[in-house]
DNA sequence: ACATTTCTGTGATTTAGTCACAAAGCAAAA
DNA sequence: TTTTGCTTTGTGACTAAATCACAGAAATGT
């Protein structure tokens, strides 16, 4: 990925990147760096600053955990959306820690956090760019949340299942009733009852090589109400 | 309360108030307004934009509801605190709505939404003041989370009588069971069996005359962890 | 084809939230 | 004082979901 791919992708996600001088750019696009993950690669865990990332391609999880390793995923982050809770640094008022997984194979860019961090100081738009993105991320938050506290098992089901058929495009979820457990901060074994109920009811066909498969979109949005 | 306490107040309150010119000081003063809250009132109820909102004395509790009229306490905030969720213009990156009621009898300051939004958007101290404030407020709102999620029901009460009786200096805590499951998003049931229990071990004593007094802040601290 | 690992299924148990009332405590009116 | 009414607390039965401890099935690699 060359510079001019690099500076193309920074124009399009920052929208301050068209009105700071060619000098902050610069200084942008030198601790700039194009990294790939592997699938599962832990890329951020709590503490130091890694920075702020452009998501080129791929996907990346971004949850919490507790000491006996209980996880929450707190929201996830597709190709053009910015991680920007990996840059803590950046953001002072934010005092707990996130960890950040790649699901999926990923192409990034890195902005080096404490680069991030000088140019932030020295440009409003770019501190406001910043908080603004991060705020977004706390409405993600809360979405989370209300599901978990207010929601019934077979509805939150019901919404990821639509919510990710749509993602995916191929009609077909591929994912372990583990990784879905997480996603929606339950256990394994819940999900996988669920799944079976819903496919007593006709509602999905699962099967281990194929996938879930919605079969019954109508009353499945009927539970997700 | 006079002209002369606000802005003595806003200069303690809001870290831009003396770097701003006077004519911006004037538009901050003309929308403002003293406004008294009788205990249990609603200030603020979700869409419109309320303001932002100077806690001088009392306390206000900012909360979710559900459909079914479930409520998640997200934080409380004391004199000299700042209630920025109530200001929904100024945080377009905000999507959720919340509630907030005054617990206490409570005297504040209200800055109007939209002079608030005005100002925000000419000066960018004043936005990076008002993101930061709604950032930190995510911070709070993340380790509610991270109780509700990930502690026990014993643990979560030790925390909450133990930072109560921190607060309340009298040692004694003087709130309904039904208040306490509100503030710790649980049922009022619940909090009753487990004062009992912890009563019953010489925890704490429970009297609803003397209310909540703890006894072995030790054992109730080990509890805590 | 075999062993190994990774997933999924299932019953038993525990925790917390829900429901439906009963009883107790307090306060104002009679 | 006694009555009445309201608020708060107590309790048992029930349900939902998480946890535990396995067993079995399906995929994968050698």
């Amino acid at each position: 990925m060359n510079e001019l791919e690099i500076t193309q992708l920074f124009s399009e996600s920052f929208p301050f990147f068209d009105k700071i001088s060619d000098t902050e750019r610069q200084n942008l696009l030198r601790s700039s760096q194009y990294v790939r993950f592997a699938r599962g690669t832990t890329i951020h865990d709590g503490g130091e600053c890694t920075g702020v990332i452009l998501i080129k391609s791929g996907s990346l999880r971004v949850y919490m955990i507790s000491e006996e390793g209980k996880e929450i995923t707190l929201y996830r982050l597709f190709p053009g959306e910015i991680c920007i809770l990996s840059a803590s640094c950046v953001l002072d008022a934010i005092t707990f820690d996130v960890f950040i997984d790649a699901e999926e194979d990923s192409e990034c860019i890195v902005v080096g956090g404490c680069a991030f961090e000088e140019i932030a100081r020295r440009l409003p738009d770019v501190k406001i760019f910043t908080l603004e993105t991060a705020l977004e991320r706390f409405s993600d938050v809360m979405w989370v949340m209300q599901q978990m506290l207010f929601m019934s098992m077979d509805k939150r089901l019901a919404i990821f299942l639509l919510d990710e058929c749509a993602k995916s495009e191929s009609g077909t979820i591929k994912l372990t009733h583990e990784q879905i457990a997480k996603y929606m901060g339950s256990a394994r074994e819940v999900v996988s009852r669920m799944l079976k109920y819903f496919s007593s009811e006709g509602l999905v066909s699962v099967s281990r090589s194929e996938g879930i498969k919605i079969i019954d979109k109508k009353k499945l949005r009927a539970i997700a109400s």
